[in-house]
RNA sequence: GGAGGGAUAGCGAAGUGGUCAAACGCGGCAGACUGUAAAUCUGUUCCUUCGGGUUCCAUGGUUCAAAUCCAUGUCCCUCCA
């Protein structure tokens, strides 16, 4: 079936939305954060793992399957699903990442993007429809539509020529997706343009998508340039919609965000962060590298309730970081996924009790206040 | 007892007359990380008041110049008896 958006309640003071998303593998309350599992699996952790943080959606993505394993083999095997354990929600990025990250402009056309293979060299091209039979064939829950994520900044020129390319695909990705039981989303783009997020979101609400997510973001603007990136589309989206932010990092972007009435996020930071040693606490991004945790026997973070935090001393983790220990990048993305969900709770809770601009308050205070 | 080989920064290891405060790796210290080509990458790692000062087992010597050549000593390794 298709995920199904309900809107349960606005907040009072902004435009944080509380909703539900009906999915093949339950229902789950919004706002959320999904840990991203690119490679078919949220890196170092089990499904299991995954379940005890309360992770709703996980994120995977279109590119990496298609060239390993494959993603006729993970059709073969049964689809993502059976083919990782995860017996949860699964949203497939499209690749759109990836031409940001990975093709430079002139690999850019109208009939899709040229890669090179970062494994074998080989050529490739991906277009939107073949984006969207790969996703046909993972058999996630949703699917992206294939788009062009610009980097910052941009020229309107550039901008207003990508946008229509975005649209001209997620069109074509439209007509030849063919799966019941998956979801297809839309993505605004438009960079820091009004005119263009608008004429973006306006044009897709058009096509009917099952969910709108905002792209273009986090690409090394400032906050104030995001903030402003996410009001000029969330304005033009339907709310009895699902709204996704694509690839937003930091704590205090995932509470302004659902303030501007965003309900999903994704980042690799609680991962990759946590397999560099860092970790996220209530008083700020901690590097647990550093030589002042050497003998520090208290939790990584007093309110946290993940099993790293009820078990572990930032000693022993950090121990386990230092010695290059798989054990300890487990620990700490267990962590900091569950802080990143965790906050994600809480401010579902805010929004059922009208405090979310106070909690915002209280927030900041502890996270960029004094430290230690 | 005899014959060789060796000793270089916290560790391993290059360097064998000037371009050497000494490559490189590890370790240490810090930084970055945004829809993951990332368990990765970057900086730094003798002392310094930033002028400079003191180094390559020790001592003495050769030379304009020594980690590098010579002598002696100390310690380590291998082989022979």
């Amino acid at each position: 079936m298709k995920i199904k958006y309900t809107l349960v309640k606005t907040e009072k003071n902004t435009n944080a939305r509380l909703g539900k998303i009906k999915t093949n593998y339950g229902e789950y309350e919004t706002p959320m954060f999904m840990p991203v599992g690119t490679l078919a699996t949220v890196k170092t952790l089990s499904p299991e793992e995954l379940k005890s943080v309360n992770a709703g959606i996980i994120l995977s993505n279109t590119y990496h399957l298609w060239l390993r394993p494959g993603d006729e083999i993970i059709k073969a095997s049964g689809g993502l699903h059976k083919f990782m354990n995860y017996n949860g929600p699964i949203l497939t990025d499209s690749g759109g990442f990836q031409v940001f990250s990975l093709a430079k402009p002139k690999d850019i056309s109208e009939e899709g993007v040229k890669f090179k293979n970062h494994l074998n060299g080989d050529e490739l091209l991906l277009t939107p429809e073949k984006s969207i039979q790969i996703q046909n064939n993972l058999d996630s829950d949703i699917a992206m539509s294939f788009d062009e994520c610009i980097g910052w900044p941009a020229t309107y020129d550039y901008v207003k020529k990508s946008v229509d390319r975005t649209l001209r695909w997620a069109k074509r990705g439209q007509k030849v997706f063919n799966n019941e039981r998956q979801s297809l989303f839309g993505i605004v783009q438009g960079g820091e343009y009004e005119d263009l997020r608008r004429y973006c979101a306006e044009e897709l609400v058009k096509m009917n998508f099952d969910g709108y997510s905002i792209g273009g973001t986090s690409v090394g603007e400032d906050k104030t340039t995001m903030y402003k990136m996410v009001e000029m589309s969330t304005k033009y989206l339907p709310t009895d919609k699902v709204r996704y932010l694509m690839g937003v990092r930091d704590p205090i972007d995932i509470i302004e965000n659902v303030i501007r009435g965003i309900d999903i996020f994704d980042c690799v930071s609680p991962t990759r962060l946590a397999r560099h040693g860092h970790a996220y606490t209530k008083y700020g991004k901690i590097n647990l590298k550093n030589a002042k945790y050497k003998t520090d026997f208290s939790k990584i973070d007093e309110d946290c309730d993940c099993y790293t935090c009820k078990n572990y001393t930032k000693s022993y983790v950090k121990h386990l970081i230092n010695s290059n220990e798989s054990f300890g990048a487990r620990l700490l993305s267990i962590h900091n996924i569950r802080y990143l969900i965790k906050l994600t709770e809480d401010l579902r809770e805010c929004i059922k009790n009208d405090n979310i601009l106070e909690y915002k308050e209280e927030f900041i205070k502890n996270y960029y206040g004094k430290k230690d």
